[in-house]
DNA sequence: AAAAATGACTTGACGCTTCAACTATTTACC
DNA sequence: GGTAAATAGTTGAAGCGTCAAGTCATTTTT
């Protein structure tokens, strides 16, 4: 977290003065709970890639890409609302969209009504690409997270994660993952 | 999570039968919290790099490595040992200490003892570019987590990262943020 | 005392994400 | 009605991370 005032020492840390009005480091409570989040920030993600990876071929993000396509109504998003769905930005969907599409996985259509808005829809190949996947990913997430915590700890977790992620993106842009009205 | 058997469905979710070996899906519950744990584990890192590329010109592991080194005996560690420190691999760490080295923030001292380790040592203005980055990180991980949670959320925080950790990495090296012996 | 195996890195190529610039379409304004 | 502004999306270049291969030093084997 912070530099070391003095190199060698163990795991104390100096606690801030009542008055001063620099950083207030983290106590050794909020960095004994900060390190692990760090771990988990770097290495759930990487775990979650190596199993879609390995046993489907899948980039985490292409797996979401897919599974909100295969949640919507007709298999349809607009790109920038699964832009919004997949929590990527639209650049990086316009990406990896080619990429599906050249797989045979994904289509583009325009929007007849507005020519601005492009449709993404899961080919029928792209739904069985989904439904083989899917089990093997829920698997995952139970065996790193889900089976593992408590149900009160996954109480926990979900207020744990609705602050924090009210907190990192001010707009509440990330009730993405709720169901919401089709806009075509 | 997984896709929708009836597209057009709300957010009910099929509960599974009690015989059936196929795939559990999540309830509703554990849905509720998962999905605001994968905004986190997109954008809390986003946000933690946007602030530390904004005001310090470094990305989140870039900043690790320092803080790392600054925290370390001497300033130095093995490369081996950074890597696992800052949670990345010797590759990456490899990279990374090349355009540091360039910045004239960490140096490359082969070890005398034992030819194959190289000892990364933080310079002078290393030193000096972690204690400057340090405060605005710190101020970022509070806004951002810790005094956007109550203590008991810190607590519990602690106990879920931890044991999702030990899900994810099997061995235990995930305790790399607690102090160890020097080897040397 | 070679030879082989292990360990600690380094390097280069490839793929993915970001960023900025660009195209195309629709709406707003005068 | 024509120009400007806003919206939606695409594209190419640059940078970073990963993976596989390679280097060099030490240890083990025979």
């Amino acid at each position: 977290m912070e530099p070391a005032d003095r190199p060698d020492q163990g795991s104390a840390h100096s606690v801030p003065a009542g008055g001063e009005h620099g950083p207030r480091w983290l106590t050794d409570d909020e960095r004994d709970a900060w390190m692990p989040l760090i771990g988990v920030l770097i290495k759930l993600p990487a775990a979650l890639d190596a199993q879609l990876q390995r046993d489907s071929g899948l980039s985490h993000f292409e797996y979401m890409v897919l599974s909100r396509l295969s949640e919507a109504p007709e298999r349809t998003l607009r790109m920038s609302d699964l832009a919004v769905l997949a929590n990527g930005s639209l650049s990086r969907l316009s990406h990896v969209v080619t990429r599906l599409e050249r797989r045979g996985w994904v289509r583009r259509e325009a929007c007849a009504e507005d020519g601005r808005y492009t449709n993404a829809v899961l080919s029928g190949e792209g739904w069985a690409k989904v439904t083989a996947t899917a089990p093997g990913h829920v698997a995952a997430v139970r065996q790193f997270v889900v089976d593992a915590l408590s149900p009160e700890q996954i109480g926990q977790l979900r207020e744990i994660a609705q602050t924090i992620m009210s907190r990192v993106v001010p707009g509440d842009d990330w009730l993405a993952g709720l169901p919401h009205p089709a806009r075509r």
